[in-house]
DNA sequence: GATTAAATAAGTATTTTTACTTATTTTTAT
DNA sequence: ATAAAAATAAGTAAAAATACTTATTTAATC
């Protein structure tokens, strides 16, 4: 197998020399290119679309979560480890709602850090035991959790055109057809035939009820 | 500060030896007692009163989640900590919801192994990384999780009438108008005013809002 | 270069919702 | 018992949405 090609985005040198002398010896892993701040990282990530980024939340110009906002929306096929110095609830909460794949606190040993980047690599999620409280707490809420759904992008969303899925988003953010004409400067007439294929699309005959498809699909 | 007490529920003697000798010098915990089956567990638990339990899934008698919910359910104050051989998705997310303050591989490690009792002692909760992917896919269902709010009552909700949340289930069951007012026998225009103003209480302007204010709530 | 798929737009008729106001009847609380 | 709050219902006019159909213009693909 090739090895995972990552890119590694960090303000401080030092600790991205640290992390690379810690993957010198791996085969399985490899560097390929380092970015000091946010926006570097995402043009950096455009550029050599790596396989994997590691990312510290606090950078300048823009931080790491957005980092990872961006790549999943639009790089959904490259995964995200954070690293953070901060077991804070909010960073824990904000990492996974963002779409990381993994978070670590900068305190974890070599071993687990790479347990952590094999999991990742693998397709799995891997996020510190010490922040398990938080994930607790924030997530299960409600104890049964009927449907374990794989939150894979789903064929129902891809049966979409891009256009309809641009235009689900306006309708999700609560457009009317006048509204979501007038921002994708269209005629009324067209948004309502977006609309009304994409709900036949998805086979919802109201509102609510593509509310409800939206939210299993994992698009709100 | 005392040690932490904590009885021993596995049915293999060479596991709970194995345990024991990991603890033998910690002078933070102190196994107090054990148990080989599900039945003994319990009845030891009754008599020692201990602060943590340390518990194997697969037993006789009884097996180690039932002990859980038990012991979540009668001694809530008694600490859980779950040894499993199995990443299982079942048995992680059963654990949870079954009141399991951990969750630990019999492969982790003995530095994982203290992490998890010393976090669980402080009256946290420590789920081994490498399951964290079953946490994930169960109970992170949609993205943004805007709110950790106390799902408690919320003040918004209760400033709706009795007769208000009720057409508001309704609606969030996708019904219209005219379904509401069918369905509860009452005029179309009463359902109207209902919804008009049950939407001015939540200070909403449309399904999409109502729905997503309604998540917040969790209501949906 | 021809087909196919996607995006655009208009037309039509029906149904709903919005955004109120007014008013009567029940409940509930003091 | 009486005032206040809640539930009921109707009216009106304007704005949207629904449920289609047809048709033209781009793009993409074979």
């Amino acid at each position: 197998m090739n090895p995972t090609r990552i890119v590694l985005a960090d303000d401080h040198e030092l600790v991205r020399d640290g992390i690379k002398s810690l993957l010198e010896n791996e085969t399985d892993f490899k560097v390929i290119a380092e970015a000091s701040d946010g926006k570097e990282a995402l043009k950096v990530i455009a550029q050599e679309k790596p396989d994997l980024l590691i990312v510290d939340i606090r950078m300048p110009q823009m931080n790491g979560l957005e980092v990872v906002k961006h790549l999943t929306k639009d790089f959904s096929d490259i995964k995200k480890l954070v690293l953070s110095m901060h077991d804070s609830e909010e960073y824990v909460v904000e990492s996974i709602v963002a779409g990381a794949d993994g978070y670590l606190l900068k305190g974890s040993s070599k071993a687990e850090f790479l347990k952590a980047l094999h999991a990742i690599a693998a397709g799995g999620k891997y996020f510190s035991g010490d922040i398990s409280q938080i994930i607790i707490d924030n997530f299960v809420k409600g104890k049964s959790k009927p449907s374990p759904k794989p939150l894979a992008e789903s064929e129902e969303i891809s049966q979409l055109t891009n256009r309809e899925k641009q235009i689900l988003e306006l309708i999700l953010d609560g457009k009317g057809n006048n509204d979501v004409a007038e921002s994708l400067k269209i005629s009324r007439r067209t948004a309502e035939v977006h609309r009304f294929n994409l709900m036949k699309k998805l086979n919802v005959k109201n509102l609510i009820e593509l509310t409800q498809k939206s939210k299993e699909l994992n698009l709100i």
